[in-house]
RNA sequence: CGGGCUGUGGCGCAGUUUGGCAGCGCGCCUGCUUUGGGAGCAGGAGGCCCCGGGUUCAAAUCCCGGCAGCCCGACCA
């Protein structure tokens, strides 16, 4: 291909709107353009990125018998209306909603109920059945705050993949497989993807877990326990309260230092307030926080308040109402004390074993005052620990009691055992089992997000000079800069002989056949990123060599032109 | 959804305080010269100064109202 014809204008300034460095180059050497917050076009060389590594999706997927197939983008607002989740649109699910000839329509941002509904239609039969599809297509989600470029869009390529199962256990076994495969395809990416447990938001379902790539742009945080290798987003993750490193020391006498008496706080009872009052950490404060579990019962939960709290799945907090019916609960003065006889379940998280050191603050049920000095099991009850606070770097493994690791990531993927969430709700979402009793799917889904890809590859491999795409979804493997190809007789000839041997190879390459100054070129090749850039002149076909640099480690090896097979040696690699 | 900043040729910006010819750099076009790391000279094209209303002899500039973009926060499959 030769450069010139390329749909392509190179930057030398940076966008003004672009804050990483992803996105700068991104923009800068031509791959993306963007036409409205959070949504990008493609351009050619964008597009072959977004390609190979579609390709590469395809080809481990197919390998598994996971079968592509393409669902509608306008799906009927009816079916979410059955699974129940279009009361999610506009909140977990910012969705777009288009008004059409006989009915509301919804630009999918998911396909669990579509899917549902095609397979249900075919796979009748426990005969049929396990099997998986996927599809590789545009969802629209309109992202309250679109970034990074292609990190957070409206716009997003995802390829999703969807199993139906006739059992649990093969199930599980179909998700171990799907699992395997993610791992193969973030592999050949050269991503280092690590699987972690997390929450399932609204797409919901027990058992789940993302990819995370490590990268100082991502928006999530994962615990890693570098013992056991216990992974976890900090939304999910399970701990033991502070770790090794951390001091806590406690006072041998605490019994007798530890006097309950009633303080005066006047204000709205925010740990802020209160610790600046008293004068003490916040870490002496417990924050009590009351919330309705799933089943509807009322609970509050204990933390340190210098910690946050991690709301279960399926909880939620108590609103200004509740608090109002709840008269016995005092909001921003709630307190443990004598809870447990009012039949409230009280949990404390497990660091507030850990951490009496002078006894703690904590509400005293009424306007303006909390308790100090206050200990558990002397002046107040729980009725159990748990690990409800969000993890923070150093605390204890609950699986071996080493010191777990924070690492900020970006969400790549994200695998989830569905069960009969979607299946269960939806009208003929069964099979015909051997017994011969009908019987829903046991369904599970698989995301990756394929246009994220692209900027999370960008920002793992450049430099100052601009990117460096690994090989594996590199738009093109090579790329020649000519010097003076114009009028130099020797460079074409050269050319003409490397372009026939590429060919010859199949390795495919770019040639700058612009007539522009050196450094041009140069600057570009960099900017560009082919894995390797050869560069024909005149000084070093003097020399009876040309130069190819390694893109990646910037090593410039001399190939003899008499022997330019050995081009094909180095890049086949 | 709250707080802050910004909208001026394709890109990056100045001009707005104090109203008075629409500017600069890069890029683009033509010609000549140049040629191993973002060349030089000469000539040229390209603008609804975000949109709407108002004040004024006169508005990119002042006033009112919108819209859009970016950052921080909230939210997030």
């Amino acid at each position: 291909m030769q450069l010139s014809k390329i749909l392509l204008k190179t930057l030398r300034e940076n966008p003004q709107d672009a804050e990483v460095e992803s996105h700068r180059l991104l923009v800068r050497a031509g791959y993306i353009q963007k036409l409205a917050s959070g949504i990008h076009t493609f351009l050619p060389l964008g597009l072959k990125i977004l390609n190979n590594i579609s390709d590469i999706i395809r080809l481990e997927l197919d390998k598994d018998d996971v079968q592509e197939i393409l669902m509608p983008v306008l799906q009927p607002v009816d079916i979410w209306e059955e699974s129940g989740r279009s009361k999610h649109f506009g909140n977990e699910l910012p969705a777009f909603l288009v008004e059409g000839r006989g009915g509301n329509f919804v630009l999918g941002p998911t396909h669990e109920e579509v899917v549902t509904k095609t397979v249900s239609q075919i796979a009748e039969s426990f005969r049929n059945l396990p099997v998986s599809v996927f599809q590789i297509q545009t969802k629209f989600r309109d992202e309250a705050r679109p970034r990074y470029g292609l990190l957070r869009t409206r716009e997003l390529i995802m390829a999703d993949a969807y199993s139906f199962d006739s059992s649990k256990s093969s199930m599980i076994e179909t998700y171990s497989k799907i699992n395997g495969t993610y791992a193969r395809i973030f592999e050949k990416l050269n991503l280092n993807a690590v699987a972690v447990e997390a929450v399932s938001g609204a797409i919901g379902g027990d058992v789940n877990h993302e990819y995370m790539v490590p990268s100082p742009i991502g928006e999530d945080t994962f615990v890693k326990c570098q013992n056991c290798g216990y992974s976890a987003n900090v939304e999910a993750a399970v701990h033991n309260g502070y770790g090794t490193k951390e001091e806590h020391s406690v006072d041998k006498n605490l019994e007798q230092v530890a006097k309950l008496e009633e303080v005066f706080t006047p204000g709205n009872g925010s740990i802020e307030e209160v610790s600046a009052q008293l004068g003490m950490d916040k870490s002496q404060l417990i924050l009590a926080i009351a919330y309705t579990t799933e089943a509807g019962q009322i609970q509050i939960g204990l933390i340190p308040g210098d910690r946050h709290f991690r709301l279960q799945p399926g909880c939620t907090l108590l609103s200004d109402d509740d608090f109002a019916r709840e008269k016995p609960l005092v909001k921003g003065f709630l307190g443990p004390i004598g809870k447990i006889d009012l039949g409230y379940k009280v949990i404390a998280d497990l660091t507030l074993k850990q951490n009496r050191h002078h006894g703690f603050v904590i509400g005293a049920d009424k306007e303006n005052y909390h308790f100090a000095g206050a200990l558990i099991g002397r002046d107040f009850e729980v009725s159990a620990f748990d690990s409800i606070s969000v993890a923070q770097d150093g605390d204890m493994c609950q699986k071996c009691g080493q010191n777990l690791e924070l690492i900020r990531a970006v969400e790549v993927a994200h695998t989830f055992q569905l069960g009969h969430k979607y299946s269960g709700v939806m009208s003929g979402a069964t099979f015909l089992g051997q017994d011969g009793k009908l019987t829903p799917y046991y369904m599970g889904c698989y995301g990756i997000g394929v246009s994220r890809l692209v900027s999370v590859i960008a920002e793992s491999f450049h430099d100052e000079k601009g990117l460096k795409w690994p090989l594996s979804v590199a738009p093109y493997s090579i790329h020649i800069v000519p010097l003076h190809m114009k009028k130099n007789k020797e460079v074409q000839d050269r050319i003409e002989d490397i372009v026939t041997l590429l060919a010859s190879k199949n390795i495919s390459f770019i040639l700058d056949d612009r007539d522009l100054s050196p450094g041009v070129s140069f600057k570009d090749a960099e900017l560009l990123g082919m894995p390797f850039i050869l560069t024909v002149g005149g000084r070093s076909l003097e020399r009876g060599v040309i130069e190819l640099k390694n893109r990646h480690t910037n090593e410039i090896t001399d190939i003899d032109f008499n022997n330019l097979e050995i081009i094909a040696n180095k890049v086949l690699v």
